[in-house]
DNA sequence: ATCACTTCTTAACCAAAGTCAATGAATCGG
DNA sequence: CCGATTCATTGACTTTGGTTAAGAAGTGAT
């Protein structure tokens, strides 16, 4: 990792600089000055964890707002004692806690690291001190919620309309990396389908 | 319909006045003065479809976004010729034809009204206007905004984490009415499955 | 190097949804 | 009121994923 800030945005994930994650996300929604640039970075708090570190557990009571500088970070639900994973986070994801309600309710949810991580992690307080202090990002921020609740029903859809095996295609399409940072039993279940079927799944495929 | 604004809200959303739709929602994230009530319903734009009239079509671009204040919407995709139901917009519910690409690109999917339909209807121009006259609303926004993707991503996680027939009996409990108003093939097609298999859950339910 | 533990694969059998086809039931237009 | 169309149900058969159980391959610690 070198000193200099990391502006060279051709690099693939796992090789950018943490911070430039933060600054890249921000630039889709918005022409970001140097200036501007170096406030979010003085304004974040960045932590680091440790992989199996867990986030979140079911039925606490969160109000803290992640963002993925590097890493992987799970989401799952515990049914019947297992483990039901519904969604991986990766370097440039944003990580809400929070299930739709705006009252805060405890989690049915755990997030845990898959990896060692860097986050950065924002309370409500900073929020709020934040917008009242740089109010033109404020819209930003709405807009970026409105692309992420975008990329969500997406998501959603391409579930629902898709059979775990077109979901398992769609994957290694879309995310190739991830198949190989996670263990498989999590990304079957990801996937909707127990480990053994994703098993047959690969081989199916494999005799093509 | 009466003609004073309708302000119990006890009734069920059948009996509520379509402009009181909007004026619940919003007071679900602030508390909501008599003049700012009269600022919002002045501010939007009020259309009436009729049953079958389609909002949006696959290729259309569209920056348009709906708050559905009587009726039900339906957003499909076309796949191979098959409809393929994704979701169910009724009364109180946003709706937008924006499917998380922050550039506005051609729609996947339609939205058509399974019933006539009362729908208030905003322009990005509509809503800078209204923020830039009306600052305090920026911020309700981004939190209902928030709060529309923690449902989003409930109801995916609640999709992901049950079979066709706790889908089913999940939809029995949550939006009972639904399943009056909707056809039974939308219905199935809404729960990942085909019309037949929904024939079978139902009976296989009876016979309990 | 060995043992314990986790992960991945394979196989046999079961349950549930898909497919195809036929038949009722309900709805709509004339 | 009737015929046409759409929608819902049922049955026979196929496909796919779940279940259970076993073993192979990889990993880590002592």
């Amino acid at each position: 990792m070198n000193g200099a800030p990391d502006t060279a945005w051709a690099k693939s994930p796992r090789q950018r600089s943490p911070e430039s994650e933060i600054i890249r996300y921000v630039s889709r929604f918005m022409e970001l000055s140097e200036a501007e640039a170096k406030v979010i970075l003085e304004s974040i708090h960045i932590r680091t964890f440790k992989k199996g570190d867990i986030l979140l557990r079911e039925g606490q009571v969160s109000n803290l707002c992640y963002f993925n500088m590097k890493g992987c970070v799970r989401q799952y639900y515990l049914i019947d004692g297992e483990e039901r994973t519904t969604n991986f986070y990766t370097e440039g994801q944003p990580i809400s806690p929070n299930e739709g309600t705006f009252k805060k309710k405890p989690s049915k949810f755990y997030l845990s690291c898959v990896e060692d991580c860097i986050l950065s992690v924002g309370t409500p307080e900073d929020e709020l001190r934040f917008f009242q202090k740089h109010p033109q990002f404020e819209m930003v921020c709405r807009i970026a919620v409105e692309d992420e609740l975008g990329k969500s029903q997406h998501d959603f859809a391409a579930f629902m309309l898709s059979s775990p095996e077109e979901r398992y295609m769609n994957l290694l399409k879309s995310r190739p990396e991830l198949i190989e940072r996670v263990p498989q039993y999590q990304l079957a279940s990801y996937l909707g389908i127990k480990p053994e079927s994703l098993s047959r799944i690969r081989k199916r495929i494999m005799l093509r």
